[in-house]
DNA sequence: GATCGTTGGATTGTTGAACGATTCTACGAT
DNA sequence: ATCGTAGAATCGTTCAACAATCCAACGATC
């Protein structure tokens, strides 16, 4: 069974248009192409060797997920998040974040654990001294909250607001440092939620994002 | 400063594509262009007078928005929402506008009058048997509970849900007969909430949400 | 009679070129 | 210094072409 669902993956070939924006999405989230940047369609179609059609089709798809944003007849930019972009997200983060780990009694056991285990690793790396992997799995954790939903259309959505809020930190060049402050956090979260103190989770969890959010809001305001 | 916003309207002109796909989703969503039909790219761009790369961007938008599915090399289909879809649906609006109903004590008064009005409208259509207005209200309304949130991402997202929710009733043939059932329980979760019992207003709301959800599923696995 | 290749036609995926429309840039006039 | 204008660069859209893929019909085999 699994080596059909292997198979599956496999025939689910991508198409041109989007292996191009798999890769461009990459670029973008690593920093390789700065918010701000304009993407020449001919320079990049150029570069790329697909042509500007199918380059086209890629730009929409990023735009879609908010990574790009398209200007009639100038072209296609790097997102450059504002401080209303970061609240906006955060506004829609506290509804679904909180809202999902509120169902934390009535979901399976696997579900849980997706969110604890995310943390352990992130406490594990963060000791290392390795904020790439904390925050990735940092991350995870809220990914995991998000899941305990049930809802494949949300936790999609989710996945861009994620992928928005990473643009938003390169831009206030938080990466390392921010995870230091609110790993530990995440543990007590996690710590409430074993105790069976759900409803304090969820204030946390709500402070935690009053913090992130004001954290960055200033950090970006200030440029 | 009105007339300045109507010229921003103005200039933002919307291109080829994006008309094309306006067009195709009240299609869609009127019922003329039945869930399960395939869109020929040719067919289409030649009724329209448009041509294939333009309409293939049209697709990609309706896409986008779930009205339309994607199969590589096959071409894209009207989406026809299984009895899956609709709980998955129904899971984020739980998340969704539970959580957004939550912030009732904490938003403006202006966010409120816009979960109240259309209430009220939907019961002077319903009165009159006027099912497609009364239907179009009750949209309104939980777009209302939605923007309680102050996201307009969330907002955006949102109002994909509910055009995809649209397809699922027209499948299930609920369009008219639906709302007679559902029209006296909104009106109570807003007395609920004048009363300052929100919280009660949520639990109801949830309620409304598992039995919309166990028809709508019904009917949809019946066929 | 049912299952399995094969073949040909239809449709999609992608490319390249073309041209009008729009934006940007640089230069010169007031 | 500001404004307007001409020219260059880029985008929006269309068209034609060809390869890749899918599909339906037809026989071949057991």
């Amino acid at each position: 069974m699994s080596t059909l669902a292997q198979g599956k993956a496999d025939l689910e070939r991508a198409s041109t248009a989007q292996k191009v924006a798999d890769m461009l999405r990459e670029r973008v989230l690593d920093g390789e192409l700065a918010p701000g940047l304009r993407l020449s369609e001919e320079a990049i179609g150029g570069a790329l060797g697909v042509s500007r059609n199918t380059l086209r089709e890629a730009f929409r798809l990023l735009t879609r997920d908010r990574l790009l944003v398209h200007e009639h007849s100038r072209g296609v930019f790097v997102r450059r998040p504002t401080g209303d972009d970061v609240r906006d997200l955060y506004a829609a983060r506290r509804v679904i974040e909180c809202g999902a780990l509120r169902l934390w009694d009535t979901v399976t056991e696997a579900q849980r654990e997706a969110v604890r285990a995310p943390v352990r690793q992130a406490v594990a790396r963060a000791e290392k001294n390795d904020w790439t992997k904390a925050g990735q799995a940092n991350i995870q954790f809220h990914r995991g909250i998000v899941r305990l939903a049930g809802s494949t259309r949300l936790s999609d959505e989710s996945d861009r607001l994620f992928a928005e809020l990473m643009l938003a930190f390169r831009v206030a060049q938080e990466i390392n440092d921010f995870y230091q402050t609110y790993v530990p956090w995440n543990r007590r979260i996690v710590e409430l939620l074993n105790n069976g103190q759900v409803s304090e989770a969820v204030d946390q969890l709500n402070e935690y994002f009053d913090a992130a959010e004001e954290d960055l809001v200033n950090r970006l305001d200030a440029q």
